[in-house]
DNA sequence: CTGTGCATTTCTACAGTGTAGAAATGGCGG
DNA sequence: CCGCCATTTCTACACTGTAGAAATGCACAG
């Protein structure tokens, strides 16, 4: 019963091993939790191995690299998506869309961050996009415009969300405020007047400023359809 | 004149050490091209070192650590962007502003993506937020609104430029726009329409049309004030 | 000229990483 | 029972960031 016994009990019975089904989304899922606890600096491959109960390289096995798995780990994000009614106005099914990432980056701001990098590659979340191209269509965007703004749609959610994640969208330090205060008046005077407001700055406000702005983008167009 | 005999000599030379004014901007430049020489995987402390010549260590101490080190990275980046004169409506101030961060990012696209990640603190690009800021007073929003409406565009021009860089944003590949076609028409009968106008796409035109929505957005504002 | 302090650089060492390649395991069809 | 083979484990290697101690050489006091 000694530790130094324990642990050889541990060593051999995870010698015998042999396949076992090591479920390939039940890894994904892990990974998730794992990089949620420890942030993607402290988030590798032997501490999920030792989370999942495994060697390392059983799991690495099951995806091509550590990228591979950061891919899987992506997917299964955006697979957490909520499907979006279509019985709404177009405005409403974007605004519903856009918050959805939005607080799927909240709930996961270590795992977040993977789609910016891999979004590129095997996420093809087609529902959502058909979804996304209807509401572009009721808003009058021309077919030809449509992928254009679509993707300029995508990126902007998941760049907004990113910032957030990021800290760049926080209300401002009193010692920030102060700094800019301190800037010469005749340079700078919008920006030393505004600094104050910096203070009381609500991070979802922006984003549904973000999100107002982009719909009435789309209201402006030239050719739209009447509502 | 034996390589052996130099190499020794350059070990001699090296060992030789003590304070030699290692210039803090030089490391940073230097760090900049490496990384877009080998990518941000492939870039370690000690590689630069050999580029610049000296212990690794001797890098550090110049910085906090790595992370110190990436963020005057993005110092060094957004010191690049150029200034925007005043003397154009706003609306081409903001798209000038915006199309040059556009080009930085495809200028250095491995040094780019470290914007998101460290602009919030340290950077104070203050004469450019001020532009912005004057811009968006001309364009009539309220001075409530503006720190959000100034944050909502910067994430957005950012996650727009991060999105091209990782290759979000690019036209379709043939085996791409027939695995969309394959879908049930019932479901996706508009995304299967618009799939073959994927394969033309082409990235600056997204980069425009986001552009322009935006700035429509703040045109149609409520209350704006008349151009 | 001789210390001597000190910012700077170098050296050493350590704990940790991703993953290639070989070996072991154990369920399954013959 | 055997042997196959997908799966898992083990071992090893090159590499990482960086803590901590030691060395270095410049500036300046005496």
């Amino acid at each position: 019963m000694s530790s130094t016994a324990d642990a050889k009990l541990n060593i051999k019975a995870r010698v015998s091993s042999g396949p076992r089904g090591l479920a390939k989304h039940e890894i994904v899922d892990t990974a998730v939790r794992l990089i949620e606890e420890v942030g993607e600096a402290g988030f590798s491959v032997r501490k999920l191995g030792d989370r999942v109960g495994c060697d390392p390289m059983a799991i690495l096995y099951h995806f091509k690299n550590k990228d591979g798995m950061y891919r899987a780990m992506a997917d299964a994000l955006v697979a957490k998506l909520s499907p979006v009614g279509s019985d709404q106005p177009w405005q409403d099914r974007l605004r519903a869309h856009a918050r959805d990432h939005r607080a799927l980056a909240l709930r996961y701001p270590n795992t977040f961050p993977l789609l910016q990098r891999f979004l590129n590659t095997g996420v093809a979340d087609f529902p959502h996009i058909e979804m996304v191209h209807r509401a572009l269509a009721d808003a009058g965007v021309p077919d030809q415009e449509a992928p254009a703004v679509c993707l300029a749609w995508y990126a902007g959610v998941i760049g907004l969300c990113a910032a957030e994640i990021n800290g760049l969208v926080r209300p401002a330090r009193a010692s920030e405020v102060a700094e800019i205060e301190a800037l010469p008046a005749a340079e700078f005077p919008v920006l030393r007047k505004l600094a104050p407001s910096y203070l009381a700055l609500e991070s979802q406000a922006v984003f549904e400023i973000a999100n107002e702005l982009f719909i009435r983008g789309l209201c402006g167009q030239p050719g739209r359809s009447p509502d």
